[in-house]
DNA sequence: CGATCCCTTAACATTAAGTTAATATGATTA
DNA sequence: TAATCATATTAACTTAATGTTAAGGGATCG
């Protein structure tokens, strides 16, 4: 069984949700939608989709800042976000503005061209997958999901592993608790306030205590200031 | 006397079909066609052809997605894939996508021109058709569909052979078991949960225990060090 | 048209990973 | 310095994921 891609369409008309739903729903996609920008920087928290769809005149929260607001998720960083914007609509918002986004698609659109727009866009970011990164003699490698410290292999579980590489993915930028669990639990799942440092006790343990820093009253961050 | 070239034709026009077939049949290639993308995969799957003539566009499921599936397949890393396009075409799909095609043909093509380039591709390939891959004193041979461990023949059913084989093409890469379902039993097709475990098992308890680790909570891997 | 071998499933066992709870430590402030 | 608050630490506990076995259906091959 292969992973359905997750689909989220955000648009304030209820006529293009459904004809779009529709049509990516057939072609397999997973497939949900919000009526506004707030609720589809809401909802991508929650769903973790693989593309974002987004249309740029919105009430509440319009396209740009929910993009805006979704790049600033940790955990949404491989997402793709699409913008669609209405022919001849007023492009001098996003006209020379970079939030972001990685394709812009025209309205009107015919849901076939739309469908292998988006199945393309997937594919082009299938591919990058494995990253590597390394941060002063520390580094993780995603694809076969393992630290080296100074060329050590050091095996970790998969919520050390997903800590760490959040982490390590914006260097000495502190993470709140909150992002903390909305990057490497997601939203619905509660746990305990505890949890989160028996984690980064385990993780000191593993990689030494020189990494990992606590900002008492915010949260952790990744450090190469020893 | 050197085995013949299987081709395999993928295109939804009849006409071209013909023509193609004709023409590599006359040069002594073991042709093949299918209709259609989806139709092309599954005969890919059963014939292992030493090249693919992929029209790009087509009903059902279209070139690059039949490619992408193709390039899944771990018994076809070595064939060879060649897109056909119409001269014209919207190429904004496949610009910039690796998709793994070896080749783009631009049609219409003269039948000489096109044999002396499926010719030539099958020259280029063929010195680098190591079928083999040892690691670590196993081994597996892709064309007698057999596993060779410090030389003793070890005889693995399909399934299995294709999920070590799969492992096997990226050593120390974890395989989630999606990827894995995808690699070895293909998009559509529904098994239960537990089913990768036991092939897992029977690998394990015919290759030893030391080549494949768990990973867990996120998938499998082959691995070298013990 | 048996006989055999694969593949899948289901039930249960096992183990690693993840969470919690209890307690300790340390910082901050009144 | 006592009181309070946030994080650290440990071990016990719970849960989720994988391991294991055997059995049955279905394909395949002589």
């Amino acid at each position: 069984m292969a992973k359905q891609a997750k689909v989220l369409l955000v648009d304030d008309e209820e006529d293009i949700l459904d004809l779009l739903e529709y049509n990516l729903s057939k072609e397999g996609f997973d497939v949900y939608t919000a009526g506004n920008g707030l609720e589809g920087v809401n909802k991508a928290k929650e769903i973790k989709p693989d593309l974002i769809l987004l249309d740029v005149m919105m009430p509440e929260m319009d396209g740009i800042e929910a993009c805006d607001e979704i790049r600033k998720i940790p955990a949404l960083n491989d997402t793709i976000i699409a913008f669609l914007t209405a022919r001849g609509e007023d492009y001098s918002q996003i006209a020379g503005y970079d939030v972001g986004a990685d394709d812009y698609i025209t309205k009107p659109i015919k849901p076939k061209v739309l469908v292998s727009k988006i199945k393309g866009l997937l594919r082009r970011n299938s591919g990058k997958s494995s990253q590597e990164v390394t941060i002063d003699g520390l580094s993780i490698d995603r694809e076969k999901y393992l630290a080296l410290k100074d060329g050590v292999e050091i095996i970790l579980p998969k919520k050390e592993f997903e800590l760490l590489a959040l982490l390590m993915s914006k260097p000495e930028s502190v993470f709140t608790r909150e992002a903390i669990f909305s990057g490497v639990w997601g939203h619905d799942i509660v746990v305990g306030d505890r949890t989160i440092d028996v984690h980064i006790r385990k993780l000191r343990e593993k990689i030494g205590d020189n990494f990992i820093k606590t900002v008492k009253g915010v949260g952790y961050k990744f450090s190469t200031k020893h």
